[in-house]
DNA sequence: CAGGAAGAGTGGTCTAGACCTCATGATGTG
DNA sequence: CACATCATGAGGTCTAGACCACTCTTCCTG
């Protein structure tokens, strides 16, 4: 897992890894062909078996493409456009617009069922909860609704509310791995337009996004973003069957927890 | 790339495979443990690479997960709700319910400009163009308008429209591998209301699709649900650093063209 | 009884080769 | 000049070990 980044010469197809993730960055471009795996085996002093748990990690990972009799290449670059863990602000600056944010609230309560529910606690836990305006380049984009197990972050709130929740998160080695989110296309209420002073439509998009980080859900909120403004974009991956585990045999007393979160289950569904 | 999928015994990694992925799929449940590398080893006499190489797989595919000096587990099945490339149709079975479609227009046509560019096609070329109302237990659910290159499938439309554009896709040995998937939300209008049967409330969801198989892309669709009938579901992976190749260098003539169709670009962007 | 140490078993990394298939370009040959 | 052949070099698979890091249990000691 790595613990704390620094040295990277602790395994030696870490060391090979880098020299490539550094290759493409400065020096090749997408098309390119990376040197072959013999020649960084001499390079490196390392086996050829070494040489590939190192390319191998970029391929999983879509930076790489091997051809077979040809050699491997930059791949084009995919990870420009995926749908990723962000946050408002980064995903703002990262399209060019200057991200802003006005606190309508900002407390401390207990969590209401369908919070406590989303975040797997008790009905009833503290949770932090946070509404804020977010803009872009001055104009409103959306209205952020979000709780936070208060006992995760216990002074989250302390000194007014941060910039950014996922970097108080992070500073607290509470690190988003992974996450969800349901999208749905709504009529505003009278409130939501009047805030993000919609006038002509009033069609708005409503997402419910949990984020999980280690072995719990760090974050549960309800955005509503103005339709006019706002859009999504998604990559599909192919629909292969899909390998799916036999059912637990009726939950006989040996279960072994494990996974604690079960991620699903609450979005999409539950219709009623 | 595995030509037939009919002999499973070409390579000895993928026959272990097979037997870890029926394992997984007939014994185990979520949380067991799959038999040690070495038992494996053993099991199928072949060296621990060997063992490794299927286990590597079946992790980079999620099914399976490793705890160094525990074991290897049966991961918990993300697989369930992850977004993929599927057709109305298979969707709506996997959600219990009963698909429907009502042809609205089906013909062979020019492609207008908008429809070229995302097929990466020549404005005018022929493109079978089909727009259904899609039903779901006899219930209206969208709107859907889709464009396929006629030279891909010239014979498209001689029966009629078939029941799945997918189905007679694959039926051609054009396999749909990824796609792209652009939402907004928006008002409909008159026309979409009524065909949808939408009275309390107006708004819709707007999705504009691309799906690509081998080197080309395959479909283009525009489709407009129902907003209050309608959610999609997306998991977010880690927003991790993501390396990004070097620009290509002011485009020599050197150029290899490799990659045909550049992913993206169409969507979210493109403000100006 | 509590705490610590040792052992066993797991996955993680690594070697120094081997032979295979595939793509490509050079070399002949008709 | 066009086509077939072959050599080269790329990635793909595989071996039979090795030692390391980590987890868990068991057993011994205080």
């Amino acid at each position: 897992m790595v613990r704390d980044g620094a040295r990277s010469g602790e395994h030696k197809y870490l060391a090979v890894r880098a020299f490539l993730a550094d290759l493409v960055t400065s020096e090749l471009a997408v098309g390119d062909a990376i040197p072959s795996e013999r020649s960084l085996t001499e390079k490196f002093g390392v086996s050829r078996m070494t040489v590939r748990q190192a390319i191998d990690a970029l391929v999983t990972e879509g930076v790489l493409e091997r051809a077979q009799g040809r050699g491997t290449f930059v791949a084009p670059p995919r990870a420009d456009f995926e749908m990723r863990l962000t946050t408002f602000g980064e995903e703002a600056r990262r399209r060019g617009l200057t991200p802003g944010a006005q606190v309508l609230e900002a407390a401390t309560v207990p969590a209401p069922p369908h919070v406590a529910e989303a975040l797997d606690r008790e009905a009833g836990d503290p949770v932090h909860h946070v509404v804020r305006l977010r803009t872009a380049d001055g104009a409103p984009m959306s209205i952020e609704d979000s709780w936070i197990p208060a006992d995760l972050v216990p002074d989250l709130l302390d000194d007014g509310v941060p910039e950014s929740l996922y970097a108080a998160l992070r500073a607290r080695d509470l690190h988003p791995t992974w996450g969800e989110e349901t999208i749905t296309a709504a009529d505003g209420t009278p409130d939501e337009l009047r805030r993000l002073e919609m006038r002509g439509t009033q069609a708005v998009m409503r997402t419910v996004h949990r984020t999980f980080g280690g072995d719990a859900a760090l974050l549960y909120s309800r955005t509503c973003y103005r339709g006019d403004r706002y859009s999504v974009f998604v990559p599909l991956r192919e629909a292969r069957p899909t390998l799916v585990p036999r059912h637990r045999p009726a939950d006989d007393g040996t279960g072994k927890p494990e996974h604690p979160v079960q991620p699903g289950r609450i979005p999409e569904g539950s219709p009623r």
